[in-house]
DNA sequence: CTTGTCATCTTGTCATCGTCAAGATCAGGA
DNA sequence: TCCTGATCTTGACGATGACAAGATGACAAG
């Protein structure tokens, strides 16, 4: 139980949860492999006989975020019968993802030190980009809705998010805290929408 | 001339130099302060007379690369007599700008290894975050424009940017090759001015 | 021309990092 | 009971950023 077992039991798990934490804490520029490991109580050799590398760990990572995001959008949009607070929903809720882990975030999108040619990682990642489209997709229209649509929502949504996360948008006057993102992101969704429907 | 002076001359201009173009080789995880200065043809230890730190280095080149957004924008709106032409002429400019120098981009807006207190990279982005704010403001509309469009010009430039050097566009099927952006972006954009117009 | 000052650059060192090789430990089936 | 293989540790290597101490030489004062 509490003793130091010579086997751990479980250090693969336990070193994805300790590095989402140290993630957390540290940054992406702060994340350390021995770091992790003193952390999970183990040699700094130990990690490598279940990630090859500390990319693989941190694409483990990564896909677990998109994962996570795939799900929270999936879940936010759920409840909403109307096609278009469903994209607003889905919208919040991709927001709110990067803004509740900015390192796992930055992980996802802005990092080299993951294996980009994983296919786990690029599976998550297609999911999580389908969820959105398909959000759009459902958006009440004569025709299908065209790529430059697609692509805009996601632009603006994802742009919300970066620049939220990376302090950005703080230049503008009537951007206020940082911590309060959410009235900014309303207002920034509802005029998107209201630019699409009159597409 | 060429016999390795003891003395460089003008060792932080050749030091930014070389580190922007170590920055286009390796990219911003593959910086090492030792390879600029082996670059460079000077020992290790020389880059800390003229930056305290590597984030010191970066910090100036990042506020470079601000500086030249600014500049890339002004010229590019420049020509332009209609304010819908002139924000969209500031879109092409910032895409083209963060695609020209990924590396750079990166480290302007996604780093933790530049100071971000620093005044002058403040100054600087403040400014780039100006001319696109200017640009917004000389639409034509009744009303004054409103936070919402500022942001959502924002945040659709950015997050096509970012999407594009990240690679996170390429899941969409319409989307083809990374390297002709320019199509996509300009459907995009059309679609932008198109949805703020409708307001 | 000489001298001295001080910025500039080098050498050497330290702690830390990721990775590897070799050995220690233990679980579970033959 | 034993032994095979997975799991973990120890120790090492090259590389990195930062620091201290010494070498070099540009430049102004005398």
């Amino acid at each position: 139980m509490s003793k130091p077992a010579y086997h751990h039991g479980d250090l693969r798990t336990a070193l994805l949860d300790a590095g989402e934490a140290l993630l957390a804490e540290r940054g992406l520029e702060g994340f350390t492999l021995r770091e992790l490991a003193r952390r999970v109580g183990v040699s700094n050799a130990a990690p490598a006989h279940h990630f090859p590398d500390v990319a693989a760990l941190l694409t483990e990572l990564a896909a677990n975020g998109f994962e996570r995001l795939t799900q929270a959008m999936a879940t936010a949009a759920a409840p909403c019968a109307d096609p278009v607070a469903r994209l607003v929903a889905i919208g919040r809720a991709y927001v709110a993802t990067a803004i509740a882990r900015p390192a796992i975030f930055r992980l996802m999108f802005h990092s080299k030190r993951v294996h980009l040619a994983s296919p786990r990682l690029l599976a998550a990642s297609a999911e999580a980009y389908g969820a959105l489209r398909g959000a759009l997709a459902a958006l009440p229209a004569a025709t299908p809705r065209a790529y430059a649509d697609t692509a805009l929502a996601w632009c603006v949504v994802h742009g919300f998010a970066v620049l939220c996360i990376e302090g950005g948008l703080q230049h503008d006057p009537a951007f206020g805290a940082p911590e309060d993102w959410s009235t900014p992101l309303e207002a920034v969704l509802q005029r998107m929408v209201r630019g699409l429907g009159a597409g």
